[in-house]
RNA sequence: GGUCGGAUGGCCGAGCGGCUAGGCACGGGUCUGCAAAACCCUUUACAGCGGUUCGAAUCCGCUUCCGACCUCCA
């Protein structure tokens, strides 16, 4: 393929990227609800779309990246009578709301950052847009599928179904919707999990119906005044409300994980389509769940690993640390619509792949070049890789080439195999460009303390004098010593290196 | 119960009508004081049963398992 093409869920088809405007690119993601620890499902979507949003700047276009924070509205447990999240947290923890979403908003970019995945070029917040949402509700409610009952307003699906199709995105079909709901709530297969408010259930006309502004209780420590009385605005409206402020009423690409199709994504087609008169976005972009034991990695199911636990190895699947290096590559090794499988032997197999492409990442500006034509050429990689990434984004294909490419670049540097000075530039091209580029790795480097280097060095040399020596029991007592604390000695021709 | 996806070698994961990725692990070799690293070689998998086709892991049907969504989730 030679240029760009995505799966677009709401077409269910591969299509060719061609952007509302030339030359721009507006990209709004679903960021997360900052009640809790990032944890390794909160880090696969921001990857791909890291991507994504570099593989489009690569590709010359301008990209305005928008990905919010939640932090209201969200709520806890089934249906709409349960306590909002962040609420929830503050008061298990004694702390303002707005303290809980600063902890965790810090905790989530602390993550972002140590993945190297590139700051959004807007981060908006919930509680900073509530005037935009009030005003969106009320447009809704002008047009008349919007209904106040008892201080809080709900989305009238079953109005806005007749002229339009609440179910585009994800496929449903309402009145399959509605039985559902009878079903679900009778079939065996029910299991009611915390309380559920029946009134506040049953306030609405409707079960499908959403709510877009909720009643505050007196209590209830986040609320604002509305023309509808005091309350807090419902889930969706937010990322409505935000997108159409920062990319326009239809802006190109919108991402998100699969668990957010529905009802969030529906959700918020409907509301653009009444308030905006407009479809949000023109791609729609969903990333599938990271599992364990094949289920889906979920806070509520208990089976969460967090992002920190994964760094300082503390969990208990898992046998060791893993830098958050070996974790992007990791998510980029699956395709981003298939689900990826967590355990500790996945992460350990990403780990000796992505070091084994860091020593010949390491070995790419002192290969010696021959004059004229070698007989290394690169070509078919180049062509390759663009291929697999315009082939909706196969980073695991890329991945492929490059593991090719390092077969190479190790050709040559044990002499089996001659590249030009030509070709060199190409693949220190392709370094720079696909690994640290669009893929956006950084090398693990724990070598470059100043003080460290010099005792190595003064260990080496012991062990330089003892080989010299035919002291080889000595010699293999520092390198063995040295591996078990993590340091890898190589002898080679130019002489004994190390790395950690 | 409804809707939508899956089942690929020891493991993770691409491919989606012929040329049958890649990584990890395993085994053999070159190199080396021994190692390590690197390189080379070896190992033909697509849940089961039918069907379409000159040809199917790839298309169609049935069966069996698994998952996601339908209720908060990235």
């Amino acid at each position: 393929m030679s240029s760009l093409h995505l799966y677009n869920t709401l077409s269910r088809k591969l299509e060719l990227f061609q952007p509302i405007t030339e030359g721009h690119v507006g990209i709004y993601i679903c960021g997360p609800t900052v009640y809790g620890p990032p944890h390794l499902g909160h880090v696969r979507g921001p990857i791909v779309f890291d991507v994504l949003r570099r593989y489009l700047i690569h590709n010359g276009y301008n990209v305005r990246f928008v990905r919010n924070i939640t932090d209201v509205g969200h709520l806890v447990g089934d249906f709409d009578g349960g306590e909002d999240k962040l609420l929830k947290q503050a008061k298990v923890e004694k702390l303002e709301p707005m303290e809980v979403a600063q902890t965790y908003t810090n905790a989530y970019n602390a993550v972002m950052d140590k993945m190297n995945i590139i700051k959004p070029s807007i981060e908006p917040r919930a509680t900073g847009h509530i005037i935009e949402q009030i005003e969106m509700i009320q447009a809704i409610m002008d047009a008349g599928l919007a209904y106040t009952i008892n201080g809080s307003v709900y989305f009238d699906v079953i109005a806005y179904n007749t002229n339009n199709n609440y179910g585009v995105l994800s496929g449903r079909i309402l009145e399959d919707l509605q039985s559902g709901h009878d079903a679900i709530s009778s079939g065996p297969n029910f299991v009611p999990s915390q309380g559920r408010a029946l009134e506040s259930q049953n306030e609405k006309r409707n079960p499908s119906d959403f709510a877009l502004w909720k009643k505050a209780s007196p209590e209830h420590l986040m609320q604002w005044n509305s023309s509808w009385g005091k309350g807090f605005p419902g889930w969706h409206i937010e990322c409505s409300a935000m997108s159409a402020k920062y990319l326009g009423a239809y802006f190109d690409i919108h991402g998100g994980g699969l668990d957010l199709l529905f009802p969030h994504h529906e959700a918020e087609i409907a509301q653009g389509i009444v308030a905006h008169k407009h479809t949000p976005a023109k791609y729609w972009i969903h990333h599938n769940m990271i599992t364990i034991a094949g289920q889906k990695m979920a806070k509520s199911l208990g089976n969460g690993v967090l992002a920190e636990q994964l760094f300082n190895g503390s969990h208990a699947l898992l046998d060791q640390p893993y830098s958050p290096m070996t974790l992007r590559f990791f998510v980029l090794q699956a395709h981003y619509r298939g689900t990826l499988d967590f355990s500790n032997n996945a992460l350990l197999a990403a780990q000796k792949a992505w070091q084994r492409m860091q020593s010949a990442i390491n070995l790419i500006d002192n290969l010696k070049v021959v004059d004229g034509k070698g007989s290394m050429e690169v070509d078919d990689i180049v062509l390759g890789i663009r291929e697999s990434m315009n082939d909706d984004l196969n980073t695991p294909q890329v991945i492929a080439h490059l593991f090719e490419l390092c077969r190479r670049i190790n050709l040559v540097n044990d002499g089996k195999d001659q590249i030009s000075l030509r070709v060199k530039t190409l693949v220190q091209q392709l370094r720079d460009d696909v690994c640290f580029g669009f893929l956006g790795l950084i090398l693990d480097d724990k070598s470059n303390s100043d003080g460290l280097n010099d005792a190595m060095q003064i260990l080496l040399d012991l062990r330089k004098n003892a080989k010299k020596e035919n002291n080889w029991v000595l010699g293999d007592q520092i390198r063995d010593a040295l591996k078990e604390k993590g340091f890898e000695i190589k002898d080679t021709p130019e002489g004994t290196v190390w790395k950690l």
